[in-house]
DNA sequence: CGGCTGATTGACAGGGCTCAAGATAAGTGG
DNA sequence: CCACTTATCTTGAGCCCTGTCAATCAGCCG
Protein backbone atom coordinates (compact mmCIF):
# COMPACT_ATOMS: atom_id res chain seq x y z
CA UNK A 1 0.00 0.00 0.00
CA UNK A 2 2.76 2.70 0.78
CA UNK A 3 4.11 1.73 -2.81
CA UNK A 4 1.40 2.80 -4.04
CA UNK A 5 0.84 5.98 -2.48
CA UNK A 6 4.51 6.70 -3.68
CA UNK A 7 3.61 6.38 -7.51
CA UNK A 8 0.92 9.04 -6.49
CA UNK A 9 2.05 12.12 -8.21
CA UNK A 10 1.58 15.53 -8.27
CA UNK A 11 -2.44 15.86 -6.35
CA UNK A 12 -4.03 18.65 -8.41
CA UNK A 13 -7.96 20.13 -8.09
CA UNK A 14 -9.98 20.27 -10.58
CA UNK A 15 -13.42 21.65 -11.21
CA UNK A 16 -16.92 20.11 -11.92
CA UNK A 17 -17.68 18.56 -15.41
CA UNK A 18 -14.31 18.27 -16.68
CA UNK A 19 -13.47 15.48 -18.57
CA UNK A 20 -10.15 13.65 -17.19
CA UNK A 21 -9.86 10.90 -19.92
CA UNK A 22 -11.53 10.84 -22.94
CA UNK A 23 -12.81 8.28 -24.92
CA UNK A 24 -10.73 6.51 -27.62
CA UNK A 25 -7.82 8.20 -26.05
CA UNK A 26 -4.74 6.44 -25.32
CA UNK A 27 -3.05 7.41 -22.13
CA UNK A 28 0.33 7.05 -20.41
CA UNK A 29 -0.90 7.73 -17.14
CA UNK A 30 -4.00 6.55 -14.41
CA UNK A 31 -5.44 9.06 -11.85
CA UNK A 32 -6.30 8.47 -8.61
CA UNK A 33 -9.52 10.30 -7.03
CA UNK A 34 -8.57 11.89 -3.52
CA UNK A 35 -11.28 13.55 -3.05
CA UNK A 36 -14.50 14.59 -5.08
CA UNK A 37 -16.57 12.30 -7.52
CA UNK A 38 -16.02 11.31 -10.65
CA UNK A 39 -18.46 9.08 -13.36
CA UNK A 40 -17.37 6.97 -16.48
CA UNK A 41 -19.72 7.36 -19.39
CA UNK A 42 -20.07 7.19 -23.27
CA UNK A 43 -22.36 8.84 -25.67
CA UNK A 44 -23.76 6.89 -28.23
CA UNK A 45 -24.50 8.22 -32.47
CA UNK A 46 -28.41 9.12 -31.84
CA UNK A 47 -27.21 11.29 -28.84
CA UNK A 48 -28.19 9.37 -25.61
CA UNK A 49 -25.78 9.04 -23.29
CA UNK A 50 -25.46 5.90 -20.93
CA UNK A 51 -23.55 6.23 -17.57
CA UNK A 52 -21.17 3.71 -16.39
CA UNK A 53 -20.22 3.93 -12.98
CA UNK A 54 -19.74 6.72 -10.16
CA UNK A 55 -16.13 6.63 -8.10
CA UNK A 56 -15.61 8.05 -4.93
CA UNK A 57 -12.16 9.30 -2.85
CA UNK A 58 -9.69 6.11 -3.05
CA UNK A 59 -10.73 5.00 -6.31
CA UNK A 60 -8.38 4.76 -9.41
CA UNK A 61 -11.13 5.67 -12.51
CA UNK A 62 -9.12 4.56 -15.75
CA UNK A 63 -6.94 2.04 -13.97
CA UNK A 64 -8.15 -0.03 -16.66
CA UNK A 65 -6.12 2.36 -19.28
CA UNK A 66 -3.16 0.46 -17.80
CA UNK A 67 -3.89 -2.88 -18.86
CA UNK A 68 -5.66 -1.92 -22.16
CA UNK A 69 -4.04 0.86 -23.40
CA UNK A 70 -7.08 2.37 -25.11
CA UNK A 71 -10.09 3.87 -23.38
CA UNK A 72 -13.41 2.96 -24.68
CA UNK A 73 -14.96 5.58 -22.58
CA UNK A 74 -14.80 9.45 -20.71
CA UNK A 75 -14.23 10.10 -17.19
CA UNK A 76 -15.46 13.01 -15.84
CA UNK A 77 -15.65 14.74 -12.59
CA UNK A 78 -19.18 15.59 -11.46
CA UNK A 79 -17.76 17.60 -9.07
CA UNK A 80 -14.58 19.22 -7.68
CA UNK A 81 -12.09 16.68 -7.08
CA UNK A 82 -8.70 16.62 -5.86
CA UNK A 83 -6.70 13.85 -8.11
CA UNK A 84 -3.47 12.50 -8.32
CA UNK A 85 -1.69 11.13 -11.68
CA UNK A 86 -0.02 7.85 -11.15
CA UNK A 87 2.81 6.97 -14.71
CA UNK A 88 2.21 3.65 -16.49
CA UNK A 89 5.87 2.97 -16.53
CA UNK A 90 5.63 3.41 -12.21
CA UNK A 91 2.73 1.55 -11.91
CA UNK A 92 4.30 -1.06 -13.97
CA UNK A 93 7.10 -1.12 -11.28
CA UNK A 94 5.29 -1.39 -8.30
CA UNK A 95 3.09 -4.33 -9.36
CA UNK A 96 6.25 -6.48 -10.32
CA UNK A 97 8.08 -5.66 -7.24
CA UNK A 98 4.69 -6.38 -5.22
CA UNK A 99 2.65 -9.19 -5.92
CA UNK A 100 -0.11 -8.23 -2.99
CA UNK A 101 -0.66 -4.94 -4.55
CA UNK A 102 -1.04 -6.12 -7.72
CA UNK A 103 -3.77 -8.71 -6.31
CA UNK A 104 -5.27 -5.59 -4.49
CA UNK A 105 -5.84 -3.34 -8.04
CA UNK A 106 -6.82 -6.62 -9.45
CA UNK A 107 -9.52 -7.58 -6.27
CA UNK A 108 -10.21 -3.77 -6.98
CA UNK A 109 -11.28 -4.36 -10.91
CA UNK A 110 -12.96 -7.52 -9.24
CA UNK A 111 -15.03 -5.35 -7.44
CA UNK A 112 -16.03 -2.57 -10.27
CA UNK A 113 -16.73 -5.32 -12.53
CA UNK A 114 -19.50 -6.76 -9.29
CA UNK A 115 -20.89 -3.48 -9.70
CA UNK A 116 -21.30 -3.83 -13.69
CA UNK A 117 -23.32 -7.08 -13.31
CA UNK A 118 -25.49 -5.18 -10.46
CA UNK A 119 -26.37 -2.63 -12.56
CA UNK A 120 -27.11 -4.24 -15.67
CA UNK A 121 -29.35 -6.51 -13.59
CA UNK A 122 -31.24 -3.60 -12.18
CA UNK A 123 -31.83 -1.92 -16.01
CA UNK A 124 -32.52 -5.09 -17.64
CA UNK A 125 -34.99 -6.58 -14.99
CA UNK A 126 -35.62 -4.22 -12.14
CA UNK A 127 -38.07 -1.44 -12.74
CA UNK A 128 -37.63 1.84 -12.59
CA UNK A 129 -38.50 2.25 -8.53
CA UNK A 130 -36.38 -0.56 -7.42
CA UNK A 131 -34.04 0.81 -10.16
CA UNK A 132 -33.37 3.90 -8.88
CA UNK A 133 -33.84 2.83 -5.15
CA UNK A 134 -30.80 0.48 -5.97
CA UNK A 135 -28.96 2.60 -7.18
CA UNK A 136 -28.99 5.10 -4.17
CA UNK A 137 -28.51 2.48 -2.14
CA UNK A 138 -25.12 1.14 -3.46
CA UNK A 139 -24.25 4.60 -3.41
CA UNK A 140 -25.08 5.29 -0.06
CA UNK A 141 -23.28 2.32 1.38
CA UNK A 142 -20.01 2.25 -0.27
CA UNK A 143 -19.69 5.51 0.77
CA UNK A 144 -20.68 4.25 4.32
CA UNK A 145 -17.74 1.51 3.96
CA UNK A 146 -15.20 4.21 3.83
CA UNK A 147 -16.13 6.25 6.36
CA UNK A 148 -18.32 9.50 3.79
CA UNK A 149 -21.61 9.13 5.45
CA UNK A 150 -23.07 10.25 8.22
CA UNK A 151 -25.65 8.57 9.79
CA UNK A 152 -28.09 8.39 7.26
CA UNK A 153 -27.17 11.00 4.64
CA UNK A 154 -24.73 11.32 2.34
CA UNK A 155 -23.25 14.12 -0.24
CA UNK A 156 -23.76 13.07 -3.58
CA UNK A 157 -23.85 15.72 -6.60
CA UNK A 158 -26.28 13.42 -8.80
CA UNK A 159 -28.48 15.41 -10.63
CA UNK A 160 -32.06 13.43 -11.98
CA UNK A 161 -30.65 13.71 -15.82
CA UNK A 162 -27.27 11.79 -14.64
CA UNK A 163 -29.37 9.29 -12.85
CA UNK A 164 -31.95 9.20 -15.50
CA UNK A 165 -28.56 8.34 -17.68
CA UNK A 166 -27.48 5.67 -15.51
CA UNK A 167 -30.33 3.64 -15.20
CA UNK A 168 -31.43 3.67 -18.67
CA UNK A 169 -34.44 5.79 -18.03
CA UNK A 170 -35.55 9.05 -19.38
CA UNK A 171 -35.48 12.40 -17.40
CA UNK A 172 -39.42 12.62 -16.67
CA UNK A 173 -39.47 8.80 -15.64
CA UNK A 174 -36.20 9.36 -13.48
CA UNK A 175 -38.31 12.74 -11.63
CA UNK A 176 -41.48 10.77 -11.18
CA UNK A 177 -39.82 7.84 -9.56
CA UNK A 178 -37.86 10.32 -7.28
CA UNK A 179 -40.99 11.79 -6.30
CA UNK A 180 -42.86 7.94 -5.67
CA UNK A 181 -39.80 7.23 -3.25
CA UNK A 182 -40.02 10.56 -1.63
CA UNK A 183 -44.22 10.00 -1.39
CA UNK A 184 -43.48 6.55 0.32
CA UNK A 185 -40.74 8.45 2.52
CA UNK A 186 -38.19 6.21 1.82
CA UNK A 187 -35.04 9.00 1.10
CA UNK A 188 -34.79 12.18 -0.36
CA UNK A 189 -32.35 14.01 -2.54
CA UNK A 190 -32.22 17.52 -2.84
CA UNK A 191 -29.24 20.51 -2.96
CA UNK A 192 -26.90 17.17 -3.54
CA UNK A 193 -27.65 15.72 -0.32
CA UNK A 194 -29.19 12.31 -0.16
CA UNK A 195 -31.09 11.28 2.89
CA UNK A 196 -32.10 7.56 3.58
CA UNK A 197 -35.53 8.13 5.66
CA UNK A 198 -36.14 4.18 5.99
CA UNK A 199 -32.98 2.00 5.39
CA UNK A 200 -34.60 -1.53 5.38
CA UNK A 201 -37.87 -0.59 3.65
CA UNK A 202 -35.79 0.44 0.82
CA UNK A 203 -33.53 -2.02 0.67
CA UNK A 204 -36.13 -4.33 0.16
CA UNK A 205 -37.74 -2.97 -2.96
CA UNK A 206 -34.41 -2.24 -4.39
CA UNK A 207 -33.78 -6.02 -3.65
CA UNK A 208 -30.71 -4.55 -2.23
CA UNK A 209 -28.19 -7.39 -0.80
CA UNK A 210 -24.81 -5.35 -0.56
CA UNK A 211 -22.78 -8.66 -0.48
CA UNK A 212 -21.26 -7.70 -4.02
CA UNK A 213 -19.83 -4.57 -2.43
CA UNK A 214 -18.02 -6.52 0.16
CA UNK A 215 -14.98 -8.68 0.11
CA UNK A 216 -14.11 -11.43 1.79
CA UNK A 217 -15.99 -10.97 4.40
CA UNK A 218 -18.35 -13.84 6.13
CA UNK A 219 -19.96 -11.49 8.17
CA UNK A 220 -22.23 -9.25 7.02
CA UNK A 221 -22.93 -5.88 8.46
CA UNK A 222 -26.55 -4.49 8.12
CA UNK B 1 1.16 -19.16 -19.80
CA UNK B 2 3.08 -22.50 -19.89
CA UNK B 3 2.71 -21.98 -16.14
CA UNK B 4 -0.87 -21.52 -16.38
CA UNK B 5 -1.46 -24.51 -18.24
CA UNK B 6 0.31 -26.23 -16.24
CA UNK B 7 -2.39 -25.81 -12.90
CA UNK B 8 -5.12 -26.68 -14.83
CA UNK B 9 -6.54 -30.27 -13.23
CA UNK B 10 -8.18 -33.02 -14.51
CA UNK B 11 -10.40 -31.92 -17.66
CA UNK B 12 -13.69 -33.39 -18.00
CA UNK B 13 -16.86 -33.21 -19.57
CA UNK B 14 -20.08 -32.00 -18.61
CA UNK B 15 -23.29 -31.87 -20.13
CA UNK B 16 -25.35 -29.15 -21.26
CA UNK B 17 -27.41 -27.52 -18.32
CA UNK B 18 -25.20 -27.91 -15.38
CA UNK B 19 -24.23 -25.55 -12.61
CA UNK B 20 -20.79 -25.39 -12.19
CA UNK B 21 -20.90 -22.84 -9.65
CA UNK B 22 -23.79 -21.47 -7.53
CA UNK B 23 -24.45 -18.40 -6.29
CA UNK B 24 -23.34 -17.60 -2.72
CA UNK B 25 -21.13 -20.04 -2.80
CA UNK B 26 -17.29 -19.74 -1.79
CA UNK B 27 -15.25 -22.11 -4.02
CA UNK B 28 -11.70 -23.28 -3.60
CA UNK B 29 -11.47 -23.72 -7.24
CA UNK B 30 -11.58 -21.69 -10.30
CA UNK B 31 -12.79 -23.32 -14.24
CA UNK B 32 -11.19 -22.88 -16.98
CA UNK B 33 -13.61 -23.80 -20.26
CA UNK B 34 -11.82 -25.37 -22.45
CA UNK B 35 -14.84 -26.26 -25.08
CA UNK B 36 -18.11 -25.19 -25.23
CA UNK B 37 -20.08 -22.63 -23.82
CA UNK B 38 -21.22 -21.29 -20.33
CA UNK B 39 -23.01 -18.19 -19.37
CA UNK B 40 -23.43 -16.59 -15.36
CA UNK B 41 -26.32 -15.29 -14.64
CA UNK B 42 -28.62 -14.75 -11.43
CA UNK B 43 -32.38 -14.88 -10.60
CA UNK B 44 -33.97 -11.95 -8.89
CA UNK B 45 -36.69 -12.56 -6.06
CA UNK B 46 -39.54 -11.63 -9.17
CA UNK B 47 -39.17 -15.04 -11.14
CA UNK B 48 -36.82 -13.37 -13.73
CA UNK B 49 -33.15 -13.75 -14.53
CA UNK B 50 -30.44 -12.16 -16.35
CA UNK B 51 -27.96 -13.23 -18.00
CA UNK B 52 -24.36 -11.30 -17.32
CA UNK B 53 -21.94 -12.64 -20.53
CA UNK B 54 -21.38 -15.63 -22.37
CA UNK B 55 -17.92 -17.77 -21.80
CA UNK B 56 -16.37 -19.21 -24.88
CA UNK B 57 -12.97 -21.73 -25.04
CA UNK B 58 -10.14 -20.33 -23.39
CA UNK B 59 -12.40 -18.28 -20.30
CA UNK B 60 -12.26 -18.90 -17.13
CA UNK B 61 -15.72 -18.06 -16.15
CA UNK B 62 -15.36 -17.75 -12.02
CA UNK B 63 -12.11 -16.44 -11.89
CA UNK B 64 -13.20 -13.99 -9.67
CA UNK B 65 -14.48 -16.67 -6.97
CA UNK B 66 -10.47 -16.51 -6.48
CA UNK B 67 -9.74 -13.06 -5.73
CA UNK B 68 -13.63 -12.43 -3.97
CA UNK B 69 -13.89 -15.32 -2.67
CA UNK B 70 -18.22 -15.58 -3.17
CA UNK B 71 -19.67 -16.07 -6.04
CA UNK B 72 -22.18 -13.03 -6.65
CA UNK B 73 -24.17 -15.32 -9.38
CA UNK B 74 -24.32 -18.73 -11.41
CA UNK B 75 -22.05 -19.79 -13.80
CA UNK B 76 -23.89 -22.73 -15.79
CA UNK B 77 -23.12 -24.89 -18.94
CA UNK B 78 -24.86 -23.46 -22.06
CA UNK B 79 -23.79 -26.52 -24.26
CA UNK B 80 -21.51 -29.94 -23.35
CA UNK B 81 -18.54 -28.75 -22.31
CA UNK B 82 -15.36 -29.70 -21.67
CA UNK B 83 -13.46 -27.88 -18.36
CA UNK B 84 -10.32 -28.10 -16.41
CA UNK B 85 -10.20 -27.05 -12.69
CA UNK B 86 -7.86 -24.81 -11.35
CA UNK B 87 -6.92 -25.16 -7.41
CA UNK B 88 -6.73 -21.19 -6.02
CA UNK B 89 -3.78 -22.47 -4.24
CA UNK B 90 -2.07 -23.18 -7.03
CA UNK B 91 -3.30 -20.30 -9.12
CA UNK B 92 -1.61 -18.15 -6.14
CA UNK B 93 1.32 -19.55 -6.49
CA UNK B 94 2.10 -19.09 -9.90
CA UNK B 95 0.85 -15.71 -10.22
CA UNK B 96 3.09 -14.62 -7.48
CA UNK B 97 5.86 -16.36 -9.34
CA UNK B 98 4.83 -14.97 -12.71
CA UNK B 99 4.02 -10.90 -12.84
CA UNK B 100 3.61 -11.35 -16.85
CA UNK B 101 1.06 -13.73 -15.91
CA UNK B 102 -0.81 -12.21 -13.50
CA UNK B 103 -1.01 -9.39 -15.83
CA UNK B 104 -2.47 -11.15 -18.59
CA UNK B 105 -5.73 -12.33 -16.35
CA UNK B 106 -5.81 -9.44 -14.35
CA UNK B 107 -6.32 -8.25 -18.46
CA UNK B 108 -8.96 -10.65 -18.95
CA UNK B 109 -10.86 -9.77 -16.14
CA UNK B 110 -10.49 -6.32 -17.57
CA UNK B 111 -11.73 -7.13 -21.04
CA UNK B 112 -14.97 -9.18 -19.47
CA UNK B 113 -15.34 -5.34 -17.36
CA UNK B 114 -15.29 -3.45 -20.77
CA UNK B 115 -18.17 -6.28 -21.98
CA UNK B 116 -20.18 -5.98 -19.53
CA UNK B 117 -19.82 -1.68 -19.77
CA UNK B 118 -21.02 -2.32 -23.45
CA UNK B 119 -23.83 -4.78 -22.67
CA UNK B 120 -25.20 -1.75 -19.94
CA UNK B 121 -25.13 0.67 -22.90
CA UNK B 122 -26.69 -1.51 -25.03
CA UNK B 123 -28.99 -2.41 -22.32
CA UNK B 124 -29.59 0.75 -21.11
CA UNK B 125 -29.66 2.96 -24.41
CA UNK B 126 -29.97 1.33 -27.38
CA UNK B 127 -33.76 -0.16 -29.03
CA UNK B 128 -34.28 -3.44 -28.94
CA UNK B 129 -33.74 -4.46 -32.35
CA UNK B 130 -29.80 -2.97 -31.97
CA UNK B 131 -29.26 -4.45 -28.61
CA UNK B 132 -29.96 -8.09 -30.20
CA UNK B 133 -28.09 -6.82 -33.23
CA UNK B 134 -24.98 -6.02 -30.27
CA UNK B 135 -24.68 -9.18 -29.18
CA UNK B 136 -24.60 -11.23 -31.94
CA UNK B 137 -22.04 -9.42 -33.42
CA UNK B 138 -20.22 -9.22 -29.96
CA UNK B 139 -20.39 -13.22 -30.14
CA UNK B 140 -19.41 -13.62 -34.14
CA UNK B 141 -17.02 -11.14 -33.27
CA UNK B 142 -14.94 -12.79 -30.40
CA UNK B 143 -15.50 -15.90 -31.57
CA UNK B 144 -13.63 -15.12 -35.13
CA UNK B 145 -10.90 -13.29 -33.07
CA UNK B 146 -9.89 -17.25 -31.49
CA UNK B 147 -10.94 -19.25 -34.43
CA UNK B 148 -13.51 -20.53 -33.38
CA UNK B 149 -15.83 -19.34 -36.57
CA UNK B 150 -16.20 -19.95 -40.12
CA UNK B 151 -16.38 -17.45 -42.70
CA UNK B 152 -19.85 -16.03 -41.86
CA UNK B 153 -21.26 -18.46 -39.49
CA UNK B 154 -20.36 -19.89 -36.09
CA UNK B 155 -22.24 -22.17 -33.45
CA UNK B 156 -24.47 -20.50 -30.83
CA UNK B 157 -26.86 -22.44 -28.53
CA UNK B 158 -28.42 -19.70 -27.20
CA UNK B 159 -32.44 -19.93 -27.51
CA UNK B 160 -34.18 -17.18 -27.51
CA UNK B 161 -35.52 -17.20 -23.90
CA UNK B 162 -31.30 -16.56 -23.14
CA UNK B 163 -31.73 -13.89 -25.58
CA UNK B 164 -34.32 -12.30 -23.87
CA UNK B 165 -32.89 -12.91 -20.68
CA UNK B 166 -29.37 -11.21 -21.64
CA UNK B 167 -30.81 -8.36 -23.22
CA UNK B 168 -33.53 -7.20 -20.90
CA UNK B 169 -36.22 -7.92 -23.50
CA UNK B 170 -39.42 -10.51 -22.90
CA UNK B 171 -39.39 -13.66 -24.68
CA UNK B 172 -41.54 -12.51 -27.40
CA UNK B 173 -40.33 -9.45 -28.18
CA UNK B 174 -36.90 -11.11 -28.62
CA UNK B 175 -38.49 -13.37 -31.08
CA UNK B 176 -40.01 -10.56 -33.08
CA UNK B 177 -36.82 -8.64 -32.99
CA UNK B 178 -35.18 -11.98 -34.34
CA UNK B 179 -37.52 -11.81 -36.85
CA UNK B 180 -37.18 -8.31 -38.08
CA UNK B 181 -33.50 -9.23 -37.88
CA UNK B 182 -34.14 -12.01 -40.65
CA UNK B 183 -36.66 -9.87 -42.40
CA UNK B 184 -34.04 -7.37 -43.22
CA UNK B 185 -31.49 -10.47 -44.49
CA UNK B 186 -28.62 -9.39 -41.97
CA UNK B 187 -28.93 -12.43 -40.29
CA UNK B 188 -29.93 -16.05 -39.44
CA UNK B 189 -30.30 -17.57 -36.25
CA UNK B 190 -31.52 -20.95 -36.22
CA UNK B 191 -30.70 -24.46 -35.11
CA UNK B 192 -27.81 -23.31 -33.19
CA UNK B 193 -26.15 -21.47 -35.87
CA UNK B 194 -25.58 -17.97 -36.38
CA UNK B 195 -25.34 -16.78 -40.14
CA UNK B 196 -24.01 -13.44 -40.87
CA UNK B 197 -25.66 -12.28 -44.13
CA UNK B 198 -24.50 -9.03 -44.00
CA UNK B 199 -22.06 -7.68 -41.62
CA UNK B 200 -21.86 -4.25 -42.82
CA UNK B 201 -24.97 -3.10 -42.55
CA UNK B 202 -25.50 -5.70 -39.11
CA UNK B 203 -23.20 -3.48 -37.43
CA UNK B 204 -23.83 -0.46 -38.45
CA UNK B 205 -27.58 -1.35 -37.15
CA UNK B 206 -25.72 -2.35 -33.72
CA UNK B 207 -23.59 0.37 -33.40
CA UNK B 208 -20.61 -2.40 -33.31
CA UNK B 209 -17.34 -0.71 -32.37
CA UNK B 210 -15.42 -4.26 -31.24
CA UNK B 211 -12.25 -2.27 -30.20
CA UNK B 212 -13.07 -2.99 -26.81
CA UNK B 213 -12.95 -6.47 -27.54
CA UNK B 214 -9.08 -5.67 -28.99
CA UNK B 215 -5.95 -5.54 -26.57
CA UNK B 216 -3.49 -3.00 -27.52
CA UNK B 217 -3.70 -3.12 -31.47
CA UNK B 218 -3.83 -0.25 -32.92
CA UNK B 219 -4.80 -1.55 -36.10
CA UNK B 220 -8.25 -2.56 -36.33
CA UNK B 221 -9.35 -5.44 -38.31
CA UNK B 222 -12.18 -5.46 -40.69
C1' DC C 1 -46.47 -41.85 -30.90
C1' DG C 2 -46.71 -39.08 -26.81
C1' DG C 3 -43.79 -35.64 -24.20
C1' DC C 4 -40.65 -31.77 -24.13
C1' DT C 5 -38.33 -27.82 -25.29
C1' DG C 6 -38.19 -24.04 -28.24
C1' DA C 7 -40.32 -20.85 -31.68
C1' DT C 8 -44.41 -18.15 -33.23
C1' DT C 9 -48.69 -15.50 -33.13
C1' DG C 10 -52.53 -12.63 -31.69
C1' DA C 11 -54.72 -9.54 -28.57
C1' DC C 12 -54.37 -6.20 -25.25
C1' DA C 13 -52.46 -3.47 -21.53
C1' DG C 14 -49.15 -0.51 -19.45
C1' DG C 15 -44.75 1.28 -18.11
C1' DG C 16 -41.91 4.51 -19.74
C1' DC C 17 -40.85 7.86 -23.59
C1' DT C 18 -41.39 12.26 -26.12
C1' DC C 19 -42.80 16.85 -26.61
C1' DA C 20 -43.57 21.20 -24.60
C1' DA C 21 -43.98 24.46 -20.87
C1' DG C 22 -43.37 26.30 -16.51
C1' DA C 23 -41.51 26.75 -11.93
C1' DT C 24 -37.24 26.68 -8.92
C1' DA C 25 -32.82 26.92 -7.68
C1' DA C 26 -28.17 28.14 -8.48
C1' DG C 27 -24.56 30.79 -10.37
C1' DT C 28 -22.52 35.23 -12.23
C1' DG C 29 -21.17 39.81 -13.31
C1' DG C 30 -21.66 44.38 -11.77
C1' DC D 1 -26.93 42.43 -2.81
C1' DC D 2 -29.55 42.70 -7.25
C1' DA D 3 -30.76 41.59 -12.02
C1' DC D 4 -30.00 38.25 -15.22
C1' DT D 5 -28.76 33.77 -17.16
C1' DT D 6 -28.48 29.05 -16.93
C1' DA D 7 -29.12 24.65 -14.87
C1' DT D 8 -32.46 21.64 -12.63
C1' DC D 9 -36.66 20.12 -11.45
C1' DT D 10 -41.84 19.57 -12.30
C1' DT D 11 -46.06 18.82 -14.75
C1' DG D 12 -49.44 17.56 -18.29
C1' DA D 13 -50.78 15.02 -22.39
C1' DG D 14 -50.53 11.53 -25.73
C1' DC D 15 -48.61 7.59 -27.69
C1' DC D 16 -45.63 3.71 -28.71
C1' DC D 17 -42.44 0.28 -27.65
C1' DT D 18 -42.35 -3.62 -25.05
C1' DG D 19 -44.50 -6.71 -21.66
C1' DT D 20 -48.06 -10.17 -20.28
C1' DC D 21 -51.28 -13.73 -21.18
C1' DA D 22 -52.64 -17.59 -23.78
C1' DA D 23 -52.46 -20.63 -27.45
C1' DT D 24 -50.69 -22.87 -31.36
C1' DC D 25 -46.92 -24.76 -34.14
C1' DA D 26 -42.44 -27.25 -34.91
C1' DG D 27 -38.62 -30.07 -33.96
C1' DC D 28 -36.31 -33.68 -31.31
C1' DC D 29 -36.08 -38.03 -28.53
C1' DG D 30 -36.94 -42.30 -26.34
Amino acid sequence: LRAFLEVIEAPRTVAAGVDLVRDGSWPEVSTCLLSGFTFRHKHLQNGGRQILSFQIAGDVPDLHSYILKRMDHNVTTLSACTVGTIPHHRLKEVTEQYPNLTRALWRDTMMESAIFREWLIGVGRRPAIARVAHLLCEQFYRMRLVGLADENSITLPITQTDLADSLGLSLVHANRTLQELRGLSLLELKSKTLTILDWERLKELAEFEPSYLLFDLKKKTR
